[in-house]
DNA sequence: ACTAACCCGAACATCAGTGTTCAACAAGAG
DNA sequence: CTCTTGTTGAACACTGATGTTCGGGTTAGT
């Protein structure tokens, strides 16, 4: 899926690629800000005219899906990464901490995502970052850390719940970007604890 | 402000009046379903021609304005009766079933209030409910039932946080709405409580 | 240096939504 | 009953966005 197929053609241009590549770049940028950004505006952002965007992509769906795929694939890395041994507490912090930084960083991507691609795309773009928090979860209440009174699906909407107002909270002003995953965790971990 | 300034204009027709109702009901229910409905829809779901919405209302704006301001001082008034007295755990537990319901009626009203009013209509519009919540969590806390080691502003993020989330989440079925107003409670709750 | 690939601005077609005008028609208030 | 207010669909202008076409200019690769 994150795998390009194989092209036919003969290699891009080396400039073509730069462009490429800034276009992207800047799509990720604008979309992350304002999730109804024109098409107008990320060409010129990526300092490029829109004829040649749109010679690069299909159509302002198609771009948005290619960023939404790379910042998917970049974010599943970063979730691979985590160490989810040890105390399900701890790893549940750990986990809290990059999908924190995860979602503050893409901001209203997800808004983007949610008004281009379809439904089937989106549920399918959250199933694993969302079975990773779930086995976490699962695993906790084995181990009797978490409570075990509320669904799990419950626990993990109210990671995504708490992390997601955090991030509305930050861009308020109410709290700082630095404090956001100490605050999420102390809530996330008092709410999780089994009595 | 919730009061109409005095018209002086001689009192509108009979069924001017019954429109105006229609289409003031149709565009609450259709704005919460889709913060982007269009005139025409609100104009067809109100059975009314859109050349006669636009005769009472003079724009899009204006419409969206008068309905949240109508929601808005609803909700004001079911707030307000809320008791807030007594143990701060029920009087929460109170005030979040008020506000689940509320929140749950609505839907995505708030959306389509965030893309039409001004950065100062909104704060203004949450003023009034934000501060209700942030009395009582200040109350509890002085009381010793709710924990003094996060901050007031983040605890009633917290609130807006985990109602939001429930929302979406039987939105997508994960819950019932019968469950949600528990599941928050709970979970709010045990978060807010004090070591 | 030559050529194919690429960039770019301007102009165009298209589309969806908003807001307005008009003229015929319907209905409430006295 | 009648007159004023209100309703209506059709048609229009306007806006802002997407996506395309064209022609001339530029640049990377060999």
């Amino acid at each position: 899926m994150t795998t390009q197929p194989v092209t036919r053609t003969p290699p891009k241009r080396a400039d073509a690629r730069k462009n490429i590549a800034a276009i992207l770049e800047a799509a990720t940028e604008c979309l992350a800000r304002d999730p109804d950004v024109s098409v107008n505006e990320i060409a010129k952002a990526a300092g490029v005219g829109r004829v040649t965007l749109y010679g690069h992509f299909e159509s302002r769906a198609a771009l948005v899906a290619e960023v939404v795929d790379r910042v998917m694939s970049q974010s599943e890395e970063e979730l691979a990464a985590v160490d989810l041994s040890g105390d399900p507490r701890d790893a549940l912090a750990r986990l809290i901490e990059t999908t924190w930084e995860i979602t503050h960083r893409y901001g209203a991507l997800v808004v983007a995502a949610e008004e281009t691609l379809t439904h089937e795309q989106m549920r399918e773009a959250h199933q694993r970052p969302l079975a990773r928090v779930e086995r976490l979860i699962k695993r906790g209440r084995r181990e009797g850390v978490f409570r075990k009174d509320l669904p799990v699906v419950w626990m993990v909407s109210t990671v995504q719940s708490v992390v997601h107002g955090a991030s509305i909270a930050v861009h308020r002003g109410d709290v700082t970007a630095a404090q956001a995953p100490h605050l999420i965790r102390e809530t996330v971990l008092s709410a999780f604890a089994a009595q």
